[in-house]
DNA sequence: GGAAAAAGTTTCCTATAGGGAACACAGCGT
DNA sequence: ACGCTGTGTTCCCTATAGGAAACTTTTTCC
């Protein structure tokens, strides 16, 4: 296995053909394989035709909305990767990659953030590593704050996570909070060392 | 002020719903209305006839999928809410922890993801881990592809990425990288062992 | 292997989606 | 009043979506 140069950041090229309607046939397809289901018991639970359901599969025929909706219940579909093909997305045909460490940094008393790309203007979502510096807090006082959602995965060490209207939350490695990043939230390590953890940010 | 959840999992309502016919064509002309398009200018820019939305807004007729799919796009409806009505803002106020290795798990020939939260419907990311299982490739078939951005962080071993347009990339534990999605795209391992990254997915 | 059952595809027909064009109905200016 | 323009609706016709059933392929079981 030949070592493969490691290239990148930003750039791209054009996705320039858009990916037809094909794909919508092979996305229920997959998913109807998925649940382990017939064309008869997939098209029944949805009220519509077997033949109707092979056809949509083998994107044979320009379904109606009604009619997708349906099945998208019944195949518990998520909802926007059908509308394949909009795409207003900035990343659109790009790949940007960093390795390990070379991220970009800034550090405030607390925290030590490193990007995990390398702009953030054509991204939707934020990815940084954050560790946090060990220290001894009694009240907890310095609430962040920034409408959106926001993930975050404990990477080492022991930490104790902070939200408005919840318990104070222990966490260690391995172990991941999805939240409203509008609420008040803040994180203090616990363990000797600091800690370190994973963020992925989305605003609005 | 809500009472606080006493546990962590499982939250929001999973409401399916879909709005029946009588709505969606309310839906459509209002969001027509707040773009401040007439028929003639909303008909043109998602590329049908001035008749056919007028019959969809009046809700005398079943569109196709299709037809649905190109006005959102142009009047920016939100996807889901053509599907889901009521409770919008879907985390607002919330958390929702998951203990390391007990997310849900889906498993693939490949790939076995664990779901690092309890329920999608009120999120906009969707973040797991994913174990690629060793195996030995040496043509690249599977691509997967769906609309939106992700973000790949590897958390253990050593694997490939293969993304179109792109020279593969050989990644390992620490290294990240931010993608379009609608890419086709896909993981190898080339450890002896499985490998292990995070994912954090954004559609649309 | 062969028969039977199950899964998937194609055929056929009817109801209707979708678009062009005619129609209706405002406002607005002269 | 009168056109005139711009907006939305209705009519009409063609193409086709959707379903029932016929047909084909695959799987299962003896």
């Amino acid at each position: 296995m030949e070592p493969i140069p490691s290239e990148e950041t930003g750039l791209g090229p054009d996705t320039a053909e858009a990916p037809d309607g094909e794909i919508l046939g092979k996305m229920i397809r997959d998913a109807r394989k998925e649940k382990g289901l017939t064309l008869e018991e997939a098209a029944k639970a949805a009220a519509i035709g077997r033949s109707t359901l092979s056809k949509i599969e083998n994107n044979q025929t320009r379904p109606s909305f009604e009619i997708i909706r349906r099945l998208m219940q019944t195949l518990e579909l998520e909802t926007p990767q059908l509308f394949v093909q909009s795409s207003q997305s900035g990343v659109t045909g790009r790949r940007d990659f960093t390795r390990t460490g070379e991220g970009e940094h800034k550090e405030t008393t607390t925290y030590d953030h490193e990007l995990l790309c390398s702009e953030l203007t054509s991204k939707r979502m934020v990815p940084y590593i954050s560790t946090i510096k060990a220290r001894d807090v009694t009240e907890f006082d310095n609430w962040v704050r920034h409408q959106g959602e926001e993930f975050m995965f404990v990477l080492s060490g022991e930490l104790i996570l902070y939200t408005e209207h919840y318990r104070p939350l222990r966490m260690g490695p391995g172990d991941s909070v999805y939240y409203d990043s509008g609420m008040g939230h803040g994180c203090v390590s616990v363990s000797k060392e600091d800690a370190r953890v994973l963020w992925v940010s989305l605003e609005g």
